[in-house]
DNA sequence: GTGAAAGCGCTAACAT
DNA sequence: ATGTTAGCGCTTTCAC
């Protein structure tokens, strides 16, 4: 039943040589003979050996996986992000482990608490809403470990971040609105105290500061990311003395949560009220109207923030990089006047 | 800066004890006096301790890792099942492995490759559309890895199976139709060969028969399983010398590519061609007209076939189980007839 | 360029 | 109930 896997053992006592020999050939360590190693390497292939990484772990201190922590996967730009991680890590031989936080900052530090070199050799990270101390992070790190933040980061904390260009998506966004005549623009985000969506309301800001448009507090909605929070937010600034003509959300979901509360008011999207969301899920094209977004490189983010991990794992004092990636305004029906 | 990670020794050197009895302790061993145990348990919080699991791994040939292997990650149904997977194999203190066959089955045949026992303890899979062998997977259940499907399995191999109702909820979803007085009803499906489109088809076929209905070939159409495929698809039927009047499709994705082809055309979703989809994915939803569809169980079919896993990874004879998840038609405006 | 041997942290006989 | 010890498969000094 258990034909007892081939080991380097195996390979050396077929060639008549040493585990070490073997050892360094297999892993191209220069001081070998190159008639040996591809003797090495051939019989291993025949042999059908694979490596035991549990044994190079225990003696490397490593374990050939890296960690996801985000705070959801059913959803379009998360798993599009892990879909690029997935494709550089597999590509390197890295195993991918998923944690997911559901936006809890105390799951989030629960899991970190549970990593360990050896267990993880590097975290891909998008920190949960409600973080607010950064300690967990800095331990990890202080343990060997590595950090790539992606989407979400933790401003303070030096190591590398993987980001969309959230000012200019946003600026981009609301001058849009404006230059197709909106006047009194809304902006209905997620909860203070995260990088990404402040740097979108600062971009939002602005827009409205270059045309010299007022700022009303009452237009601007802190609430969670989900559509529903989106459906509530509209309902709100439908009670406002004065009404917003446009309204910039933050993420599609929220977009598409006002459109729905619109849509059963009977307003008229793009006509009375302009929309545009942030993200370009594939809904934003099937909902109709059709909403006018701001378009995230979900993939590329994956896969830089996986690359630079793997500069952080296989260079020790890899310098830590800041990666901003363009985002690209996408018009549709929402934001037409006519 | 390594400040070298706590081992057993330690926690046994601190105690006074032996390195077996600490083990003994920590893993709850019946042997083991409480109070010995209380102490263990103690100092090892008290001292971070953090097990090593190469070190368990490399001795027990284990890894505390799953795998799922499945056809892509960016998806309604699979991300859902990912994080019912998640949910119970964090639970167990499981690490998930991610591997992303893109429907490719050499690629899957690859990943299969490169699993060994010492690496991953089992793995949870969904077929490729392409699959048609099965040795790899009987290679893998032979070095002793289970596994489980899910949705897409492969019918000839004696493991764990956890799958929707798809049969009744093709059923259903006809018999709805018909109720509604459609009489010419296509079925858009995907590649031939895969056991749960099948099962959706003998729904189709079956549903036909008990009302007399013919069955025609030209209103059977295979290919794949994207939005795309969907608008083609519907391309075709349109292109019949008898038009169908309604369409039941094998997923959300092609129905709404099919609705996306009538919105063009100008012919009316329902009135004037009923649509029914599969899964329920949100968009079905947000899609106007909304679709009616057979909802899928995606979040308690992972967490199924996670916990059947868990069963066989820990008893080494576990029988295996076919598990049956029931589906439920969810009516929209796609079938209205007015 | 290659081999011998120690040892990574833990579990599992085998003793006691 | 607890201690002793071998050894899992590999890498890595240290010899030669």
């Amino acid at each position: 039943m258990k034909p007892h896997a081939v080991t380097i053992k195996d390979i050396a006592k077929e060639l008549n040589i040493s585990v070490a020999t073997v050892s360094r050939a297999l892993r191209d360590t220069y001081d070998v003979n190159q008639e040996t190693r591809q003797l090495v390497l051939n019989k291993a292939l025949e042999m059908n050996y694979k490596p035991n990484y549990n044994a190079i772990g225990l003696v490397t201190n490593s374990s050939h996986n890296i960690g996801i922590v985000l705070p959801a996967v059913v959803n379009y730009y998360f798993s599009t992000v892990i879909s690029g991680i997935q494709e550089v890590a597999y590509k390197n031989g890295y195993n991918i482990v998923l944690y997911v936080t559901n936006d809890s900052a105390e799951r989030e530090r629960d899991i970190l608490h549970d990593i360990s070199p050896g267990n993880i050799d590097g975290l891909l990270l998008c920190v949960s809403s409600e973080s607010d101390q950064d300690e967990h992070f800095t331990k990890i790190i202080n343990m060997g470990i590595p950090i790539v933040f992606f989407d979400r980061v933790a401003s303070n904390i030096d190591t590398s971040k993987v980001m969309q260009d959230d000012f200019n998506g946003a600026y981009a966004a609301v001058d849009h609105l404006i230059k197709n005549g909106y006047k009194k623009i809304a902006h209905i985000t997620g909860p203070p105290g995260l990088l990404f969506t402040e740097r979108r309301m600062e971009g939002y800001l602005l827009a409205l500061k270059e045309h010299n448009f007022p700022v009303k507090k009452e237009w601007i909605i802190h609430s969670g990311f989900t559509q529903n929070c989106g459906t509530a937010d509209m309902m709100q600034l439908l009670k406002c003395k004065e009404k917003p003509d446009a309204v910039f959300a933050v993420n599609d979901r929220k977009a598409i949560g006002a459109m729905l509360t619109l849509k059963k008011k009977n307003i008229k999207i793009g006509k009375q009220i302009g929309i545009v969301g942030f993200t370009n899920d594939p809904m934003s094209e099937i909902i109709s109207p059709t909403l006018t977004t701001v378009e995230e490189p979900a993939k590329e983010i994956g896969r830089r923030s996986c690359e630079l991990l793997m500069k952080h794992i296989f260079k020790k004092y890899f310098i830590a990089e800041e990666v901003i990636l363009p985002t690209k305004l996408i018009v549709r029906e929402s934001t037409q006047r006519l």
